[in-house]
DNA sequence: CATCATCTGACTAATCTTGACCATTATTTT
DNA sequence: AAAATAATGGTCAAGATTAGTCAGATGATG
């Protein structure tokens, strides 16, 4: 962790922010001259660090009185997250897109860590490797969702 | 060690970074200048001496801020038995055979139950409904020894 | 001298940073 | 009202900064 770029610092900044609660409520130039960037850092940060599959919901309002506002969600806990997840995944999604949504599952507890490796081995680029890269994201997509479908009604 | 190539040397000093760490964190391009090689020296030693074999995992990322992150893990006892399964499987394997192999894991107690329903959601023909069966059969031995080499060590 | 390990460098890929230009909303002026 | 102005945030592409891959050259060993 010692060679962290700026886009980690000020994500851990926002976590940090978060404390206990749900969710924060930001303005964007405050956060860019707090840590000396341009605006659009700040936005490149949530998007790539606090999206749904991440396990964070964003709003925002331009204009005068303008916000960012980031909210924390359970992915399985709430069927409308969940929705918005598995269309997010539609029938595609990237390594590293599948990635972070096994990570927020590990933080949100609902696996285990070694859970998550197994999963993370059979949704890996090296793994699924075939001559055709849009199958790859394809096969991936449908599994990471059968592995969803299986947390999301086990009992 | 009379004859000890630079990728030795360059392997003992990774080895002394750890000290009593389980991880260290690199820049390629520091440890390069250091040793007076080119980059791609350092990915060479590391795919030669840090494998999961030997007990390292490793993690890199790209771009700003990117380093190679080694991580020493313990292997299991029972490496024996997952190197004759994956040995039986070869490079390819049938739907009946890898829910067999599940169960024997499971039988053994080398996985979990859930652990086990998460395997085979990965492995059956359902999820993996590709228009090539000998394609299907392929992946599904990608997949599965993947699995098998998860269960070689322990975080 | 045949084979395997090591070393090199050109090319590729991923990630981060910056800035110019665009879009939306609120407030002030006419 | 309507129009102008101010105050926000959004998008996108170029450039910078890492690491990865691969094939060929070179070296070591039996």
């Amino acid at each position: 962790m010692e060679n962290r770029s700026i886009s980690d610092i000020i994500e851990a900044y926002l976590k940090e922010v978060f404390g206990d609660d749900t969710q924060i409520e930001i303005r964007r130039s405050e956060i860019a001259d707090h840590f000396n960037v341009v605006p659009s850092q700040i936005n490149y940060v949530i998007k790539t660090r606090f999206t749904i599959q991440n396990g964070y919901l964003v709003q925002s309002k331009r204009g005068g009185g303008g916000y960012i506002r980031i909210e924390r969600v359970n992915l399985l806990g709430d069927v409308d997250v969940l929705n918005s997840l598995v269309q997010a995944i539609g029938n595609t999604i990237r390594e590293r897109d599948a990635f972070a949504i096994i990570q927020t599952l590990y933080n949100e507890k609902v696996i285990s860590q070694r859970e998550g490796d197994l999963m993370l081995m059979a949704l890996s680029k090296q793994t699924l490797a075939v001559d055709d890269t849009n199958m790859v994201n394809k096969l991936r997509a449908r599994i990471l969702v059968s592995f969803l479908n299986r947390l999301r009604y086990e009992s």
